[in-house]
DNA sequence: TTTAGAATTAAAATGATTTCAAATTAAGAA
DNA sequence: TTCTTAATTTGAAATCATTTTAATTCTAAA
């Protein structure tokens, strides 16, 4: 998994010092940034570096599968997660904070595999939870009893 | 269910032409429109609409539970759902259609439920799956046997 | 070292959604 | 009814994330 620099020179895609500032950013934060949190991080060390590059090598490391790309925030940016381990997110709806969540439970789920969907190819899948997270919750709790 | 417009009332919701139309198409729309569907599909009949009240109405029946907002296109426009069961969503890749799933698996979770998540109050759950659908899948068959 | 193709850049363009201020409308009071 | 006020609608402009563009710079192979 570490071996995406080998893995990538393997497939003739070229190694530039943009590139690996990004996926060596993606491998040490994998609190899901957006293309925005990437540019932000580098653009002290790497000052002339264009957001479009941060979009262009996103995309080119989602085509190559690896990171994910998430939508789970209902307008806002998309937000990226570099790992292959299959999980669920959870958005907190007050501080915007995203959670992993470790399940099987839509990949083994018995009607999305036999029943419907036949003849279908399903490749992908995203589950997203939307609520309050526990830090918050705690912050509510304290103003009302300060009421 | 289809006594939403008693329930607005009842909320003290004013029912313009303009919402009660929009309700009226979302209802027999249940292919996930995106807002500029909504607005295309009643530019005729109430051609001084503007696409600015399609989305703030959308917005209100959101607010207040009627519809589900998707953000399963990755980037692209967000579709609604005017249904209360809850189910899963699968998108083709290829020709943009979205297949309803009927499913339980998430909402049962044990993991979800249990394990992860104290203290966090989970709403809604929305799990989109993405492939190829078997339309797209027959005409890819068809194409490679021409050849 | 040369060179051709690929990648990067900054800026402009795009597309979806939101905001704005002015005009219209709904609904309750008189 | 008519008046009044607040809510809603409208069209246009603004915003925000993302993509495209064309010029410049870089990479890698000869
Ligand atoms: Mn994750
Ligand atoms: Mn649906
Ligand atoms: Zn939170
Ligand atoms: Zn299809």
């Amino acid at each position: 998994m570490k071996y995406i620099i080998k893995d990538l020179k393997i497939k003739g895609i070229t190694l530039t010092p943009q590139r690996m500032a990004i996926i060596e950013f993606l491998k040490n934060n994998l609190n899901h940034p957006t293309a925005e949190d990437v540019y932000k991080a580098l653009e002290e060390k790497y000052p002339s570096m264009s957001i479009a590059t941060v979009y262009s090598t996103l995309e080119l490391l989602k085509a190559n599968g690896y990171i994910q790309e998430l939508s789970i925030r209902k307008r806002g940016k998309a937000c990226f997660d570099f790992t292959s381990k299959n999980h669920h997110h959870f958005l907190c709806l007050k501080c915007d904070s995203i959670i992993d969540i470790e399940s099987e439970c839509i990949n083994t789920c018995p009607i999305v595999k036999a029943g419907q969907l036949e003849g279908c190819k399903v490749g992908e899948i995203q589950a997203y939870l939307y609520g309050v997270c526990s830090g918050c919750n705690k912050k509510t709790i304290k103003k009302s009893n300060k009421k």
